[in-house]
DNA sequence: CATAATATACCAACTGTATGGTATGTAACG
DNA sequence: CGTTACATACCATACAGTTGGTATATTATG
């Protein structure tokens, strides 16, 4: 499964490779523009071990999706906004760090998923699928703190856990196009800013943190 | 410029149906996906009358996202949210007429702008810089309600008007991406709820409109 | 006002190339 | 010694774009 290749084989094998290539070409030139022999070239690998991996393109496109699930899943998880006590401040840490990963070239901060999403919505149901697996699979993870959050500070109000859940994944994937638009990754933290403010009015708390280090608008 | 054809004069020139054909197709395959035979047999024109309208595919791009500025930005222009005298309850009455436009198939309802962006942003600037104008001016055309909502409510916080203008069409591009990893409208209407409610509490209201019809969550 | 000159709108057939995918071979590993 | 992991060469097709043409509209001119 994951043997090196003849020529340096400290680079990984050639699926991983491939996939790593994925991640990135596709995030800068979107799925259906980015060729097998992009890929190829990309990772370093002959068209014979890409269709000895992957069936299709397709293929490659579901498998992507998923190692992008894995990949992101694995860091979100040992990210240090776990670490918090409180719930609420745990869902503002956590939407802190997204804010805080914002930043460099575009294929290095927007997200492989909701971009492959839009183009396959409608022709590539299995690779659609597994975008939308990891997106709302991510999407999840917050609904237990916003739960616990919500439960804590007594909130009634007319929204439900999972669909402010799903609402931050919809601010940062917008936030994702904007900055798209201009090159400029300000623009998709502008939208996390005004989410972070939407979640503390939705708890209660002074919209903008009273005492902290200024950020712009 | 506008003559119509031969065969059937009264279905309009083809330039026109071929920007039409382009606003559809696209919005269900993307612009990579979507050849130029596609469009030639969507809007039954062949191949010689689109490249006698459009030097290459990408000048098709530009055009087609010009038209989607001008046609949206026509409808917006009519649209009755305008006629309110309250400048809050003009910004609140067009994300209420965003919402109340989502429905149907997924090409009926996204942003062909927004679709097209988050595939050429890399490799076709001149589409991108024309998508861009599309988002960012109709943004542009909320600011002076907004601005006028804030200075007649002493509205005094952390966020400037541009940024929440931005933020609006953010969370719409987003709400999309969900509503197309699913199919479902409802969760581009989800968003556009938590955005509402959201733009509530910015100016002091009651987050949630204390005696309306119901709205689901 | 008739008609020549020109520009516009469109059509059908074609071309070179890029693309996804295949067939077949070979070297390494277990 | 069979299976896995690649590599090389090849194929059919789909693609963006071209060529050369015709029909219709517009303008210029006598």
């Amino acid at each position: 499964m994951t043997r090196p290749t003849k020529t340096s084989p400290e680079r990984g094998d050639a699926r991983t490779r491939l996939l790593e290539a994925a991640r990135d070409v596709i995030r800068q030139k979107g799925f259906a523009a980015t060729s097998v022999d992009d890929l190829c070239q990309s990772a370093e690998v002959t068209k014979g071990a890409f269709f000895h991996h992957f069936k299709t393109k397709d293929a490659l496109g579901v498998a992507a999706a998923n190692y992008w699930a894995e990949t992101t899943s694995a860091m979100f998880a040992e990210a240090p906004y776990h670490e918090l006590d409180d719930p609420l401040d745990r869902v503002l840490a956590y939407l802190d760090f997204r804010r805080s990963i914002i930043g460099g070239e575009t294929f290095e901060y927007t997200c492989l998923v909701g971009t492959m999403t839009q183009e396959v919505h409608d022709s590539a149901p299995t690779i659609r699928d597994a975008c939308a697996k990891s997106i709302f699979g991510h999407a999840a993870t917050l609904e237990a703190d916003i739960k616990a959050a919500r439960e804590q500070r007594g909130i009634d109000a007319d929204w439900t856990v999972e669909s402010l859940a799903r609402h931050t994944q919809a601010v940062l994937q917008g936030g994702f196009i904007l900055a798209k638009a201009t090159g400029n990754p300000d623009l998709a933290r502008e939208s996390v800013d005004h989410l972070i403010r939407y979640v503390r009015t939705l708890f209660h708390l002074d919209p903008d943190p009273p005492v902290t280090t200024e950020r712009e608008n």
